[in-house]
DNA sequence: TATGAATGAGCATTCATTCAT
DNA sequence: CATGAATGAATGCTCATTCAT
């Protein structure tokens, strides 16, 4: 049946999420996401090619969901400023589901192997592009609108995918840091600077 | 004699930066640093405990380093936004010296042993808290000085962090962007939204 | 299947044994065993903690099986000094089964780990102490009898393991020495000196 | 001098036997020692071939040691049992001199080398020939003289040494046991069994 | 499909030995 | 002679991956 294999993946993309976001890539064995999938070990190695396969695929479902959710706040009907407080909201929001996890925001430098890597460039890499052009052209949406300011699309995202960071995690310096979005979001807009 | 032993300890944390910032923690082996510093690997374990504490001790220089930057620029007689440019600047500028590596910033999540945590809780969390508080000083330097808005110094100083890191890094997601300091800088004290 | 797992197990103790008598302890290497057993190294981990566990396994096998002969002797209906001579030939024979390694009487002085300390205080010492005290009672009850002096049970049992020892492996320092039990017994019982 | 390089060697033969007594051959460092003889490492190479040979030379002076202190007794006019006597007591008395290491007397299994088996053959090897013909000797000078039945001298001896093991060590399965001498000389001499 | 026992490559760490000073 | 820093071979143990059932 195509529908219970289906299930399974997601069943064992959940555990690995759990589990790579607890324990780290390296840390993580392969039994650990097995028993947390209720699974054996060598069911894994049916569904994913190997560990790294595994982690990729994992990202990649994340990265999918991200896409998806930006996408609709893309072509909704709204100020770019409100679509980047929205995109901002939605993400803590998704990341309140995933208990905390948020892999595509805090993946580890992990050096995929040869294969891998030819995978990922005809799958993940075009989607965090996707990803990525998907804030700058929000950002040059405003721009357009006279919303922004006349700055480096690029850059700005990026940037806007830091400020992103330090509401889902503070900073990496501050792990503890308690950040509400709102102040987030008015540094980003305003500034920090005073209005002589 | 004092001085080769502190040579060599030197040699040894500048071929493991080298290492494990191209390679990451994990996939770093012990052998592949000792080669990287001219030594045995043998040799790596009289000036080291262990891999951990190699890392560690590593990561340490660099705070080190960087808390001594930012000192000097903490008790400058500049205004907080003048400050936090030049800290921009100069973090920029030390990470060349470093060959884009920049550990601090981009440190593996390694879980430590018990010994080491140990070591740590004395160590580096006392000087990463240094670190940060001396952004949060700043920040609340320029509050005072109706510099800057009223915001959280703690808020904001992480949001600076995830700034400076998207100059030294671009984002996550856009590893390969090039980014201008200046472009970040008044991203940061103007915010990207255009006066009305 | 339970059978083959316990299979497995006995298999690696007795490669276990063999190595560890012919090259001691510490000379002993874990593949050295691996390859006696036929079977890879890693496979030896799944059925012992590590080598001192395996090491500690194959003594208390042996512990186990010299009580469960003791102790059959030690309730069957005879005089004291006919159960000391069965237990020594019984004994013998149960060496030569072995191919001349007992580990029991020879073993190498490995200092143990804590963990494995913690697990011997409740399976090892118990033994050790039900294997002597064996001796000590049936020495007790010859005395009861009148068959023997009255001599400290304790040292008395502890005289006669090493008498056993003699017969087994002639003195530390006359490894190649073939003593016939016979003698050996007739010492234990008689002394050696001319009755006036 | 002759006299120093002397003096330096037996001081790390006395700090040999204190460590190698008490942490065993294989988990005894060449470094412990050094330290134990107020040395640096290097300076014990200078003064043995290698870990082994100063093993083998620690054991050899005590063999020889004892070699003498039982030659005198052996030499001395008293029948073969007070020498015997003699021999276990004087012994006793050593050992204690030695604060319980009688490295003779418990030694450990390593494995030597080619080369230094080939030294063994002509030192060690004589040497504790010479030790248990000493004993035998004793052991026929008592039979001749009808003071001991007619036992095979070697088995005998071999027997005796293992009773002077009960009388230094308990019996390796009762470690704590305090065993008295007169205790086990009575047992050797008269055995355990009542005269009918 | 699903299992989990078996495998063995890979790596951190130790320590006897050497040798430049 | 004495030193102790440097070496690198040796080994216990882990864990991703395979495969017989």
């Amino acid at each position: 049946m195509r529908k219970k294999a289906q299930n399974i993946e997601k069943k064992i993309l959940k555990a690995a999420l759990k589990v790579f976001a607890k324990r780290g890539y390296f840390k993580t064995t392969v039994d650990e996401i097995a028993k947390a999938a209720h699974l054996a070990k060598g069911t894994l190695y049916l569904y994913f090619e190997d560990k790294e396969s595994l982690y990729v695929a994992m990202l990649d479902e994340h990265i999918k969901t991200t896409i998806a959710l930006l996408s609709i706040i893309e072509r909704s009907e709204k100020s770019a400023a409100d679509k980047l407080t929205e995109i901002l909201i939605t993400l803590m929001h998704y990341m309140k589901t995933l208990k905390g996890a948020y892999p595509i925001f805090s993946f580890d430098n992990i050096h995929l192997k040869g294969k891998t890597l030819k995978n990922l460039g005809t799958t993940i890499l075009p989607e965090l592009n996707e990803l990525t052009n998907i804030i700058s052209r929000i950002v040059k949406q405003g721009i357009d609108n006279s919303e922004f300011k006349r700055v480096d699309p690029d850059i700005a995202g990026s940037y806007f995918f830091n400020a992103i960071r330090t509401a889902l995690f503070g900073s990496f310096l501050r792990p503890d840091l308690d950040v509400d979005a709102n102040t987030v979001l008015k540094l980003f807009f305003e500034g920090i600077k005073k209005r002589r």
